[in-house]
DNA sequence: GTTGATTTGTGCGTATGTATG
DNA sequence: GCATACATACGCACAAATCAA
């Protein structure tokens, strides 16, 4: 379980983390690496790849390889998302509770079977939640799930979907985003997401998918204008 | 400049794309495409490993590689990104013209010089434009950029500066986002992106950055709330 | 439940290609 | 042109996960 190439990956993190290589820094060369860690340029480069990947670093053939010069912003703007939006991080739990509205069983719609790609026959869950941080509102959610992947239950859905699908070994691999402003609707005023008719919410239509490419869950989520930052990164 | 690996991976898509492989299928095994492009597994691994990473297939120890089921839709996804949102994109230019309100050169204050990173001396462009998409308002924008990079022009505004600075030879890289709903402004309403006071707009504060990541532009981009879809990919 | 075959992942060594300065 | 440094490619060995007999 511990590859050489992910310990000599950490390692040069920590050294990019701790300061000993700056923003704009030259790195030693590969075959340097290579010999302080005992072993070859391949897993090396290997390691840096990763790293080159998660942006950390850049390399350049016949120059070397850099620290990114905005290595230290980014560190910032990451710890944003991993606190505030990504709904896989359990930083949050503790904090977070939520209201059940509806939790019920049905059988989903041919536009709905085609997002979450399951059979004719299979039945849905479907739920819709107020989620509240630290005893203030913070989300309103509606899901679809097809009920063949995890059983749910109330008490799952008081903490997190999320956490359960980890607890019964399912990886999940990422999502897919449509994001809008729109105005208040009468149940945003109803659910308490908006103080006032006039006031916009941040709305999120999510595709949540496994490691396998089954999608496993069909959510939209409405934020209150003023509480939501919403941050991504795209690397073309 | 013709690498093995990347021709591999072009087959595998284009057998993908073309229905050859469907999702869900199973991928002939390493060894066997081995054999079929002349080559050897450590080549086919590589190039599988970019087709992974890019979410088209996945693999599994032991079982072997796989179409991802969900792949078709991301596909239909994908194009509403590069159509709509992406500012690296050139589809758009031939009907996408720019109304300058603002062209001028500033020193930056202390907060814009740390996210721009550039040195005390240097001085920063300031722009404000409206675009227009056949002749229907798109957006707002306001942006800073460093003069060190390239020059700007009226003509480069009225067009696009991502392109200018691909001709001139910088690879831009990725751009950090940050999202909100927001009610509308007096000057919202005075540029038209909004009809009515009570209209939501999609406000979008995004770092855009080169490959060697020296950020080149602070950009607020203020759009229409019912004809902005923003789309974005999230891989854990 | 164990074993064995299959398949992907990692690691090493070496040789060659290509961009930079 | 030359030295340097990263990138690709090949071949082999072994480890780890999966699945079926």
């Amino acid at each position: 379980m511990n590859y050489k190439y992910i310990e000599i990956a950490k390692a040069i993190k920590e050294k990019i983390n701790d300061g000993t290589y700056l923003p704009g820094d030259l790195l030693p060369d590969q075959t340097q690496i290579a010999k302080e860690f005992n072993t070859t340029r391949s897993t090396v480069h290997k390691a840096l790849k990763d790293l080159v990947i998660e942006g950390m670093i850049y390399s350049k053939r016949g120059a070397g390889t850099f620290v990114r010069k905005d290595y230290s912003l980014l560190k910032d703007h990451h710890q944003s998302v991993t606190d505030f939006d990504d709904p896989f991080s359990d930083r949050l739990s503790n904090s977070l509770e939520s209201k059940i509205l509806q939790f019920s069983v049905r059988m989903p719609s041919e536009a709905e079977r085609n997002h979450l790609l399951v059979e004719p026959e299979v039945s849905i869950y479907e739920v819709r939640r107020v989620r509240f941080l630290e005893g203030e509102i913070f989300s309103y959610e509606h899901f679809l799930m097809p009920t063949t992947i995890i059983k749910l239950t109330d008490e799952i859905l008081k903490k997190s979907v999320y956490q359960s699908l980890r607890e019964q070994n399912f990886h999940i691999e990422g999502t897919h985003r449509i994001i809008n402003a729109k105005k208040a609707s009468e149940k945003d005023l109803k659910n308490g997401i908006v103080q006032n008719a006039t006031d916009p919410v941040l709305v999120i239509r999510q595709l949540n998918y496994l490691d396998d490419g089954q999608p496993f869950q069909l959510l939209e989520t409405r934020y209150p204008f003023a509480k939501s930052d919403l941050i991504s990164d795209i690397t073309v």
